[in-house]
DNA sequence: CGGTGGGTTGAGGTATTTCAAGGCTCGTGG
DNA sequence: CCACGAGCCTTGAAATACCTCAACCCACCG
């Protein structure tokens, strides 16, 4: 269905600098773009790369043998990700929407903080900001009812992108049930709940532009 | 009901020598004993230390406003707790029986990591084992049935903790049942449905020391 | 001995899933 | 320009996995 960007990687370099979110080191990194459900690298893969979303969105996950899938994140503009796999990732990662991601080779960062002790304390700040992440998350899943985790992820996603009062969510129901350890009907009847409620707003009709009308009520059903 | 043994730590030091785990360090720290049930550290409590279990086992887990607790971890005998906190905890963490910890400032080891490479990539390794372990926990929490989730909590026991080909558990099935985002009950009825089918035995008439008589089976179960 | 803290098991309840139908939007092609 | 299908979302009804409530057992301990 979509073309492997990764097969292309050596070919598609665009640009060389600074990566914005480890000043002071001079790590060369690449611009590639990847189209919406393009994987950017499987589970199990060698982690060759780390990789910071430039513009789009990008989700990691995990299957069963069966199908069954957990979404362990979200990545937005600006998150770094890929970070923390030792020799080999252990989600795959897929272009949400049309997405454009930086990438530095994950050994010459690894080079750069053997000498550069502001590099180590920021990958492990990263590494740490990652795990604190994964612990909520593991509360929400093991312990939440689905309309706190729907809650939450509302309140989640409206800091990390609402812009001009109106969150526009570049992921399905069936992506928001996956990372919720819901289905997507139980998701899709927690937001009509609260749209009843007068709780949110949908602008448009393609029901993934929300607006938050009472963060206050959110807040309490989430704990 | 059981002392806070954290007021008492400047007075009962009992060694000063080298973090096992940290070598070619000189990091001091103190060891001390917790009785079953005792609180180690608070959820948001400032993290002065980080801890290693020398004998007994520990849990780690978060609570919501109405009492639900999700288990994030537990610490068993030679494993490290209290790392990745950032300047506060994220995790209560209590004593499961009679237990010693060895401890150390947090203070003292991000000061040797400034300068020992070493060091500093062993706190990142480590950072990234947690967090390893909660993606893995992610998906069972999220995505996995009652019986998938307990035979995955076996085999991880198994691995972590078998002597002599039987595995005795420390904690309750309430503990369990908290780690696995289930019900006590639930728990109690995955076991028996395992023992009915000849997967695993009992020894001894505790419920705690259990044998698993078919490793291939109950792997099959988790997936 | 009586009480307390586990643990198991049963019966019934319920939150969420599953199955199914229908609506809306959008892109494509006749 | 409209018909058509695909993808996405919502809603309803029925099924079910797990939870809740309750009884009981057993080991341990003062």
């Amino acid at each position: 269905m979509f073309v492997n960007v990764n097969a292309n990687l050596a070919n598609r370099a665009r640009f060389i600098g600074e990566f914005d979110s480890l000043p002071d080191t001079q790590v060369a990194f690449s611009e590639f773009k990847y189209s919406r459900g393009a994987e950017v690298f499987g589970e199990a893969e060698p982690a060759d790369y780390i990789y910071q979303v430039v513009s789009g969105a990008v989700r990691s996950y995990k299957l069963l043998s069966d199908g069954r899938r957990q979404i362990g994140a979200f990545h937005l503009v600006g998150d770094i990700f890929g970070l923390g796999n030792g020799a080999a990732h252990r989600f795959t990662a897929e272009a949400i929407v049309d997405t454009t991601l930086r990438l530095v080779r994950r050994t010459s960062l690894e080079h750069v903080a053997e000498t550069n002790a502001l590099v180590a304390r920021n990958l492990l700040s990263m590494t740490a900001n990652n795990l604190q992440h994964a612990e909520d998350h593991m509360l929400l899943l093991g312990r939440k009812t689905s309309l706190e985790r729907v809650a939450a992820f509302l309140l989640e996603m409206d800091c990390r992108l609402t812009a001009a009062g109106v969150m526009a969510l570049p992921m399905s129901r069936r992506d928001i049930a996956d990372y919720l350890g819901l289905t997507l009907e139980t998701v899709s009847r927690a937001l009509s709940y609260l749209h009843d409620r007068g709780i949110l707003g949908f602008l448009g009709q393609t029901q993934r532009q929300i607006v938050l009308l009472d963060r206050v009520a959110l807040a309490e059903l989430d704990l």
